[in-house]
DNA sequence: TTGTAGGCGTTATCAA
DNA sequence: TTGATAACGCCTACAA
């Protein structure tokens, strides 16, 4: 058992070969510039010492971190754990690492967080969370992407929700539905899943459609959305009773439940409901009948926003101003997914 | 529009207060060694100049990166992301960083994370990824903590998976089943989770209940579990026909696909069939009956695992030994959750 | 209570 | 192709 060794650094390696420190630094940065045959011996030297790189030194010294900090504000939502997911993955393909905090919907500790973040020198952020306005943001004057948030004053990436909106609406128009009615939480304009909403009602309304929005307070746990959409349920069977009702609701858990309520209240999905969700989430799969959906792409929105943090740190270290330019909207697109739901009749597996 | 400011550091502020650096270093570490009026100058100085701290240049001087590494295998399963949720919420308690690595099953890269993390001076790790052996991790001389995955040779949070086994067992028994069933992966002994098998079994033959494990290849997909548990469903029904059978799946996930199996074809669960999952994610409240489960307490393991890390992370800057010392392995009880799936009978909502 | 000087392990700038 | 030397921004003796 070896003691605590202590560590090795360029001197060793430097008094070990003969070279000087210089020389070892560029067996790193430029080997090329090295004699082949030092190059070699340096590399013995390497092993044989079993040097291990320090890369807190090597930013002190010239500045590159490769660090991104990153914002989510929960992992509850399916969604933002993919997305964390994919994020991730792009290591292979930039060599950048990340720094994680989740918000918890406190402006304050985001913003001791984003501090943080700062006195690490990151080199640029990926905001998901929605606490900070993307104003307060942009004034980090720093390589920044939000994604699917409010994003008038940072650069940003996101699903392109209007037309998932009428996508859905269209597909429940499709199967002639006499009334469509799209579910969804009080949503701010400016978020991009706002989208969702007046793609449906701009579908509904060009192909004149009879629809209804209702807006209610779901979202917060699943009981209380049980309660609301056991309500909506009771309504709607007053209100459109023998009629084909095309429900859209705004994410694929909403879907779930609402389909498990109807499922369990007639042991099936009865004829007269048509159900819809968003996000292409595992539940829109594995429920009780397959779930029709609007896909998200969530490799895509990942890998847009780390290429576009990155584009920015480049710029920057070119020289190129980060402000004055407008910021960048990317635009992905969301894949229609058809499944039972959808298909009127529901077969037995 | 400011143009890229420079980064003010002590030096300017030094400068700004005609103080020393060492005085500014010690308004940050220990201000009570100042004249209360020296506090205020400096204080009035750092936002008058803006001051903004780097960490790096700290970590290079007095070796403390507040790093903790994390490998994760993936965020398919809710499990993961779930203590990274955790762990991550740790912060407030702790004060520790964490960089995330996803492992993706291959050892070669985790290999390079690992040697990524030693380069940034991480002082711990939290290994939840399954693909290096402890012996190879203890072998880093680090601080270390594994949760939920073979842990010999390292310190390690698990769930007491036994135990958990053990209470599913009961509670199907409980229900007066003619016959117990476990559906699990081949899995391997050393791993935490593989007390759930011997759990399972323990208590039925304690109890002298008539009782089998189904080991089949699951968890690679969605589609694959539903045709392998279609499977299984097909040979209980011919070998066990007429008989209450109890089912105790290894997870939720996989629970409920198999509940989902015996709705689609019955229209409800039938009196005949009790399910259990394991590890109380959200699918296990949310499918069509809700699913009891037994519950792994993942904000204490994850707290737990932090912690331990942390300490081990005290202690060696105390100079006290990491090896010689035996791994310390803590144990997370499971909690019993019953819900419908194990009532015998189903109410509707 | 405050200051001086040296060090942490790299990289950058000149020279040679 | 290689080396000296000075940064990088902070911390830690040791001194006063």
């Amino acid at each position: 058992m070896m003691e605590a060794k202590k560590k090795i650094t360029f001197d060793d390696i430097a008094k070990y070969t003969n070279f000087s420190k210089t020389t070892i630094s560029r067996y790193f940065n430029n080997p090329d510039s090295l004699a082949p045959e030092s190059q070699r011996i340096i590399s013995d030297a390497l092993e044989k010492l079993d040097y291990k790189e320090n890369k807190v030194a090597r930013i002190l010294a010239n500045g590159q971190t490769e660090f991104i900090g990153i914002i989510v504000p929960e992992f509850y939502h399916r969604f933002f754990s993919e997305v964390l997911n994919q994020i991730l993955s792009t290591y292979e393909t930039y060599g950048y690492k990340f720094l994680v905090f989740v918000g918890n919907q406190n402006e304050e500790s985001e913003r001791r967080y984003i501090q943080e973040l700062l006195s690490y020198q990151i080199e640029g952020m990926i905001v998901l969370s929605h606490t900070l306005s993307s104003k307060e943001l942009s004034r980090l004057q720093l390589p920044m992407v939000t994604i699917e948030r409010e994003d008038r004053y940072v650069c940003s990436v996101n699903t392109d929700n209007y037309t998932g909106g009428r996508q859905a609406a269209a597909l429940l128009a499709e199967h002639g539905c006499d009334i469509l009615l799209h579910i969804n939480s009080p949503t701010d304009p400016r978020i991009p899943a706002y989208g969702r909403i007046t793609g449906f009602q701009d579908y509904c309304q060009e192909h004149g459609l009879r629809h209804e929005v209702l807006l209610r307070d779901v979202d917060r746990s699943h009981e209380r959305d049980q309660a609301i959409l056991q309500n909506v349920i009771h309504v709607l069977e007053e209100q459109y009773q023998g009629q084909r009702k095309g429900l859209f609701l705004s994410n694929d858990t909403l879907a779930n439940t609402f389909l498990n309520l109807l499922f369990r209240k007639y042991g099936q999905l009865p004829d007269d409901y048509l159900i819809m969700g968003f996000d292409n989430a595992p539940t829109s799969r594995e429920s009780i009948i397959p779930i029709s959906t609007v896909g998200q792409q969530v490799d895509q929105l990942a890998y847009e926003a780390v290429r576009l943090v990155v584009d920015q740190i480049n710029a920057r270290k070119e020289g190129k101003p980060l402000h004055g330019k407008k910021p960048v909207h990317r635009i992905i697109s969301p894949v229609l997914i058809p499944r039972a739901t959808t298909e009127g009749v529901v077969r037995e597996n």
